[in-house]
DNA sequence: ATGGAAATGATAATCGTTTCCATTTTCGTG
DNA sequence: CACGAAAATGGAAACGATTATCATTTCCAT
């Protein structure tokens, strides 16, 4: 549970954010962020959570994805590389295994000679309760 | 250059909108779609051009995904389902077979039971040129 | 303590998208 | 052709996420 091998310079409020990404584990919106901060007595302002969620991704410390509707969200990256099975109606989140795709990623890359690869992949559908 | 096989309820603002999209080819922003309208001198609104967006995406007459910004591009689909691969560093693209992708999140989905089953992929990384 | 730089957060501004609603067009029927 | 209902349209306002502005506060090194 190494709080991260980068030592840059990491202010409060970056900080304030990896914990909360950590402790949720999965993805999270900004504005969600800001809401579970605030409801823990944390007044940290919106603005801020913005600024540090950018500053972080820029620093390669969190990977910023987009929701269907468009919205981002964040996740910690590093660790545990997985994809999601997400239902389109009941917003219900399946964590799967991509091993195909990590393999499919690599091998289109250095087909291309494209270095520092990442890859993004979500599959979406309606899932059996609904 | 059929311009469709689908025989449902179109309107004049279905047509148009397929027509540009069939002319340029590639992805379009929906407010960029309404410029090259209005360019031509169609006076037609912006609100028009959202909700004919809107249901010939639910005719699966056109896909819609999203620029990294996170605003909603459009394309007619049907044609050549493919995936991409992107330079981080000049915006290069590079259209990619998903032959693996496809099966994966067919794979996936019906492990887990979900159904009308959809799936986004890209490659990102540093081409060789940069 | 003190001055300056970095950080913060409330507020306002932006921008894409959606909702509202009044008006216009389309179209089937008499 | 006329009439009315239903569908389509578009301008304006509403919305929600994100960004810019700017005055205030916090941090530190001196």
């Amino acid at each position: 549970m190494k709080l991260s091998a980068a030592t840059k310079r990491m202010n409060k409020s970056d900080l304030k954010l990896i914990a909360v990404l950590e402790r949720t584990g999965g993805f999270a919106s900004a504005q969600e962020l800001h809401q579970i901060l605030r409801r823990e007595g944390d007044g940290i302002g919106l603005t801020t959570v913005y600024r540090a969620l950018q500053s972080l991704v820029d620093d390669k410390i969190v990977d910023l994805l987009r929701r269907e509707d468009g919205e981002a969200i964040y996740r910690l990256c590093g660790d545990n590389h997985h994809h999601h099975l997400v239902c389109k109606s009941c917003g219900d989140t399946v964590e799967i295994e991509g091993g195909a795709i990590e393999k499919w990623a690599k091998t289109m890359a250095e087909e291309f000679g494209f270095r520092e690869v990442g890859h993004t992949a979500e599959i979406f559908g309606i899932c059996s309760k609904c």
